[in-house]
DNA sequence: ATTGTGGCCTGCCCGC
DNA sequence: TGCGGGCAGGCCACAA
């Protein structure tokens, strides 16, 4: 579920184990640790620590431990993080209840009785020591008109394709990645280098705007565009019956009305 | 190096 | 009611 909007989020609920001293560490699911860390070992990093500081590059949550080590948590596609049994997002697409205790995949108990939990029904996202921040791009939240010509480049792959590739550009994911697409007017499938300045310029404002505003509503499935994902779709813009395709590797929806 | 594909893993929804 | 197929907001290894 989480593009960035949502582990922005999950930092936020994330901040508030800050200081709070590790009196337990649950590992329950070694496939959940990724990078060859064992339980053994993120017990040992972690027990009688506590965090430092919170921060996020795109959908990767870090937590760095108190004069020790980096903790990054991944979420895939339908984890979330609890703090103290509250959930930073309580309504999830495609699921009518993902919040079964039987899904905490990774947590920490913290001597004041509360507590961190990371549930996650289909086990695609994982917790990292030290994770290579170095291989993310620039957050897309912060990036600049320049930043975006640099990331898009003289590349043939499709404009969607660059907008998903977190090395380049960290934290739009599929749903956000559509609805500034579908606002900025422009076709997923053209090559990324086919942008003119004035497309480009566009984009760069549809891409912050889209963040800010779906920031403001609650998240990534608050677009314009999102009650429209369907088969039977029309563009809530024009009504033209939308396009359904596969781009980058992904589900894609756009209007071939004024999308170009 | 860049780009596309398959696969990971599990749950849910739809149609038969 | 049960079952199979398709689908899912991410990411990685791999191949061309």
């Amino acid at each position: 579920m989480p593009e960035m909007l949502e582990v922005e989020e999950y930092r936020r609920l994330a901040a508030l184990t800050l200081g709070r001293t590790i009196t337990g560490v649950h590992a329950p699911d070694a496939w959940f640790l990724k990078g060859g860390l064992t339980p053994a070992q993120v017990t040992e990093v972690l027990l009688g620590r506590s965090f430092a500081a919170d921060r996020r590059i795109g959908k990767l949550l870090l937590l760095d431990v108190d004069a020790g080590p980096t903790l990054g948590l991944r979420f895939g596609m339908t984890g979330r993080i609890l703090v103290d049994g509250r959930a930073a997002i309580d309504r999830l697409e495609y699921s009518s209840d993902r919040n079964d205790p039987r899904w905490d995949r990774f947590g920490l108990d913290f001597a004041d009785g509360g507590s961190m939990r990371m549930r996650d029904p289909r086990r695609l996202g994982g917790v990292e020591l030290d994770p290579d921040e170095g291989r993310l791009g620039i957050d897309a939240a912060a990036i600049t008109q320049a930043e975006l010509r640099d990331v898009l480049g003289a590349s043939d792959a499709p404009l969607k394709a660059r907008l998903l590739d977190q090395a380049r550009v960290a934290g739009i994911g599929n749903l956000l990645a559509d609805e500034m697409l579908w606002r900025a007017g422009l076709d997923p499938a053209r090559p990324s280098r086919s942008l003119s300045p004035a497309d480009l310029r566009r984009l760069h404002r549809h891409l912050r705007a889209t963040l800010d505003e779906l920031g403001a509503r609650g998240g990534s499935h608050m677009g314009d565009l999102q009650e429209m994902r369907s088969r039977d779709g029309v563009c809530p813009r024009d009504g033209t019956p939308l396009s359904r395709r596969t781009v980058g590797g992904r589900t894609t929806y756009s209007c071939p009305g004024h999308q170009r």
